[in-house]
DNA sequence: CCTCTACATGAACACATGTTCATGTATTGC
DNA sequence: GCAATACATGAACATGTGTTCATGTAGAGG
């Protein structure tokens, strides 16, 4: 029987409390969710489906966009969202498959 | 190309998030990743190893019981809590491959 | 240059969360 | 019954988060 310890180093838990804050949290897992059925999407592309203010849907992307979750790119007047990793993805589907979260 | 709509239940994303948020915790990562090494485990022997006050993991572990992530039980003078559903030590490691979070 | 569209930002607020400290409860052994 | 061990709970506080509202900026078209 080895010794009981944690077997993440603390930078690493804490990046991964500090990414996976930003998952949780309905609106967000729903952008995660749209962006990987479409690669990138404009933020109208967004709002029209989700059917928030526009303002707290910028905010949730800003912050999304902070934490290295989603990238940029402006194209005329529209700014296009994707996901930067798309492994995220993997969070999701995992945790649909665990019936904790059913 | 098929419409664009989000393919979970406004109940599932909500539950999503509140269970992933209970998840978004270095003290709470930690637990849950002693306890997929150990499969239970006393508030004391997680306390040695956390190296935390015991009333602050006691927090963290009621909040975690209350969101339905571990399981207690008593024996004598100690409580040993569980994981409910071991499939949660799959975000951890999905976590772990996702460049992401390093 | 004006206006419209698309998006971002900042202040303000309510509310949730993390932590500490003090205290409470359950079980065991004497 | 008393003390010690193991754990839980509650109040209090600081800090973080989600949301709204008002306003700002950037690009396109006329």
């Amino acid at each position: 029987m080895s010794t009981l310890q944690i077997r993440l180093e603390q930078k690493a838990l804490e990046k991964t409390a500090y990414v996976l804050k930003c998952v949780a949290h309905p609106v967000r897992i729903s952008i995660i969710d749209l962006l990987t059925q479409r690669d990138r999407l404009t933020v109208s592309q967004l709002q029209r489906v989700l059917q928030i203010e526009q303002s707290l849907l910028s905010h949730h992307l800003t912050n999304m966009r902070d934490k290295g979750l989603v990238d940029t790119q402006r194209e005329g007047k529209n700014v296009f969202y994707s996901l930067t990793d798309s492994t995220i993805t993997d969070i999701i589907s995992c945790i649909q498959s665990c019936k904790l979260f059913s």
